[in-house]
DNA sequence: CGCATGAATGTGACCGGTCACACAAGGCGC
DNA sequence: GCGCCTTGTGTGACCGGTCACATTCATGCG
């Protein structure tokens, strides 16, 4: 090992050939496992290495070769629970594969400002991870140029593609169709939505699983109620409902946006689940301990981070085989805040 | 624009330079904004990269000109409040100084592992920041080879230091302070302490806060629960505070330690706050919408990753001179979990 | 025994930029 | 009219790897 404290330039490939008086073809040739070294050459390159601590330079690496083992995420935000769990999730698949991940936020959801985040994922070299639950994802996913490796983390979509396109989804339709079977299995009349911002179309796959249980119950069907991300967002959404009477079970698209409604009813005096029944979406990590505790759909966020990494693996490499990423299945997960309804409704 | 389909190589400085008939070397001194370069050459080479929709390759450039305008994030953890927000700070910054953030999870504490990770965080180029609030991300911060641009975010230190270090923290010991005093000043007796998991030092920052106060007051020093990060670790503490009749107010290291408390307190059948004062830290975004509505310590860590940033662009740039990050003042926010002990007490 | 074959290794060019320096043309002072 | 400085531009080497090809030497086979 190199001991001396000097901050010297690090040993180069040549530094290295010069060390154990080879050239440096020959070392490149052990560094990356070629076989035909003899032995005891590969022997004395393999002790130079370790002498001058030669690391090699994934600049050059990058340069020379083309390839750059990085990846970039495209994400609207790096917070919510769902994001930073996909984003967890793509780190630790990409950290086991000897991969760089880099992010890039899109703040906003103007074409401009997208363009030019797509375009600074692109000169980052490596392969391209969009987030694109949310309008902003869906153009960043739509604006990455063609021909660049890309893999997009999407809502359930309408019809299954082609079964290689290089997306992945969570369920959430089938979430949502079970959370809403849920409440209405327990004798409610309908369930009403609360809505995250949809990523762009007008059904989003939540709302849709929602809309095809009332279907099939033949339940009356609310309008939606639009909302946000976070729990402002819930509570506002809950002092309108809270308003109606008649309403006695409430879907939210995430745990947030529940926390803010179970809040809403608390301050309007109805009870939980007395009166009303709440469920909510994602099973983040707080919704077990809230009171009433918060019946859910758990979605394996971060398995499909590791999914989507799979995938652009697969593209970027021919070697491991692009195995269709296995959509986990949603596990509904009651707790308290999801009951009967009240007697006289 | 080059608005052909074909997915060619993109355009480099030669490219560049033979559409507009001048040397490699003109077309550099265009893109550098070098002035020595006549106007109407200047014109003519800035049509050329229009024209082949020339973008510098930030591969080359890191690799000849040594600089490569990016920062790789070191922390133990993406999804709790606290880390995302600095890493949220760090990224804005980052993109408005044009510069590319990486993120390398200390998944382990363990020696070996963080070496690797700072090992890989050092192959990326560019500077290193360190969020160093566990033992995973003080040990990966002295693991960091001298001579490496790196800014650490790091509790409070005990004393501050020289000024000129390359360290950034938020004043949580104040913060803690202010969080005992609100609570003492109710009329609780004394005041315990979840603690999250210390950084490595006997005593953290925030327990420090929590003890000073403590001391000024007069009020008898509990000892400190130790718990860990999220809400199950404020959940098993809680129920062990809760059978001690004698408990009336709980500060708690965290927000998700909070939730975790006043869930063992209601199962506990202890009413906050009528018979027990729960405060948190961080004021995390649900904080305000729990019931009761926790009384916590507003941080600004977005600003703090913020100013992590500017200081390691200062390190990294000679230009920008490197002011001595300003310690935001932390924030009281009084919501319904304190009030006064109840009158046995 | 001569030659094709393959293993082990070396040489030069290249990836796409930057840097140091050379060089030509024009303006100015003397 | 000469030298000198400044402005504008070009040439070659270099950053640290990889790639394609050349070279050497030992071996197998007709």
């Amino acid at each position: 090992m190199n001991v001396t404290g000097h901050t010297r330039r690090p040993a180069s490939i040549r530094d290295v050939a010069t060390a154990a008086g080879v050239s440096y073809q020959t070392v490149s040739r052990v560094i990356n496992g070629h076989p035909s070294v003899r032995p005891s050459t590969r022997e004395r390159v393999l002790a130079a290495i370790d002498e001058l601590g030669f690391r090699r330079n994934a600049t050059a690496l990058a340069l020379a070769s083309g390839r750059s083992r990085a990846v970039t995420v495209l994400t609207a935000n790096t917070t919510h629970y769902g994001y930073a769990s996909i984003l967890q999730g793509i780190e630790e698949a990409a950290r086991a594969a000897s991969y760089a991940v880099g992010i890039g936020v899109l703040e906003s959801a103007e074409d401009a400002a997208v363009a030019a985040e797509v375009q600074r994922a692109a000169d980052a070299g490596g392969g391209i991870i969009v987030i694109a639950y949310d309008p902003a994802g869906v153009r960043a996913l739509g604006a990455v140029p063609a021909g660049l490796p890309v893999v997009g983390v999407v809502e359930t979509p309408a019809t299954p593609p082609g079964g290689d396109r290089p997306w992945v989804w969570a369920d959430d339709r089938e979430a949502a169709y079970q959370a809403t079977r849920h409440l209405l299995s327990l004798g409610h009349a309908t369930v009403h939505y609360v809505a995250i911002p949809s990523s762009t179309r007008r059904t989003s796959a939540r709302t849709g699983g929602w809309r095809q249980a009332l279907k099939e119950a033949g339940a009356p069907e609310p309008r939606p109620v639009q909302s946000s991300w976070g729990p402002a967002g819930g509570h506002a959404a809950g002092l309108k409902l809270a308003k109606d009477q008649s309403v006695t079970a409430i879907l939210c698209g995430n745990d947030d946006l529940a926390l803010g409604v179970l809040r809403a009813l608390h301050e309007s005096g109805r009870s939980v689940p007395g009166e009303v029944s709440v469920a909510g979406f994602d099973d983040a990590p707080h919704s077990a301990f809230l009171t009433p505790s918060l019946t859910t759909v758990r979605l394996d966020f971060t398995g499909l981070g590791r999914s989507a990494f799979a995938l652009l693996h697969g593209v970027l490499e021919e070697s491991a085989p692009v195995a269709p990423h296995p959509v986990s299945v949603p596990e509904l997960v009651v707790r308290e805040s999801s009951g009967p309804p009240p007697a006289g409704a």
